[in-house]
DNA sequence: AATATTTTTCAAAAATATTTGAAAGTACGA
DNA sequence: TCGTACTTTCAAATATTTTTGAAAAATATT
């Protein structure tokens, strides 16, 4: 297979996984081609290969940016500002997981702390259930809470290492 | 705050979220009024509570039992059908985790093991980059898989005690 | 086997999310 | 300060996803 055609593979099934995650399939193929563009790339350079608007190139690029993943280039003597995309995949896989974690547990946390103050009768079977998952739910989001602030501290050697340990 | 209230707002909250995540935000509404409720529902009894159709129940139930997160329940004497959610949260959890593990990381590898097929100069900055890539990604995806394996296969206090262990 | 009840299907409608492209904004150099 | 090269914005257009609801299928009852 081609260099090219392999590119091209790669960056329709990001897309696709992408959109799977909830997360837009433009900003994970923007991600891809620069994941596997050795060079920094221009909104122009972008706009051709993937074929979309100018408009779109710069509010993905402007998303991936928030998401720290993608970082602006300016060379010198150059008016146009290039695009990159950090290489170093597991320091991606780090920042995709504190992103998630506070764009998705934070408001696990906020809402469970304000379903605390339901009142009820705790002989109610209702009730009960209702407490009981409200509780399953904060015990489990605590410990995910903890692991991934330990994974997104933790240096890859050694959070590998620790995890073959415990799967032994 | 009253128990319905509390119900209402977890139920909304639950749905918010679900999308976030790109999960259909009725199936995580269905799923969370079944989790708080103490008795099976009938899909007439969520068409009412959730004020939706009865197609759209039909629909999200099933899929909430092609997850595993929900089981059919015919009781004695009544032609209708009820439902029910798997009340222990870390089973929940963990079949989440397992659902997704099948859809998400199966097709991480095709793709990967389609691409190792791409011939290049190794002198080539592009070749190079898009093989550092696509290995990188497979490095971490594996570890991702066995490391959701064990925990799939996990028992709640075992896997949360080594979890503790590690972040010492 | 005819009727009643319940579930399933699926095409069309509604709701959401994404993309476009042209106008407005910005920064630079002469 | 003006013109040029670029970037950003955002309302409208498109595309995608979800929901509805009524008809068909399935299942139970008489």
């Amino acid at each position: 297979m081609e260099l090219q055609e392999g590119k091209d593979k790669f960056i329709q099934a990001w897309g696709t996984l992408g959109s799977q995650w909830g997360i837009n399939r433009t900003m994970t193929q923007i991600h891809a081609l620069l994941l596997v563009s050795a060079e920094p790339l221009s909104a122009d350079n972008i706009m051709e290969q993937l074929q979309i608007s100018r408009g779109n190139v710069n509010m993905n690029v402007r998303d991936l940016m928030d998401w720290g993943l993608v970082h602006k280039i300016l060379k010198p003597g150059e008016r146009k500002e290039f695009f990159s995309a950090e290489k170093d995949i597991w320091k991606v896989f780090k920042q995709v997981v504190k992103e998630r974690r506070k764009r998705e547990l934070e408001p696990v946390f906020n809402i469970l702390s304000e379903l605390q103050q339901v009142q009820g009768d705790p002989q109610d079977a209702e009730y009960k259930a209702f407490i009981e998952s409200i509780e399953g739910i904060r015990k489990i989001a605590s410990r995910a809470d903890s692991t991934l602030d330990t994974l997104v501290k933790a240096d890859e050697n050694w959070f590998m290492g620790t995890l073959l340990k415990m799967m032994k």
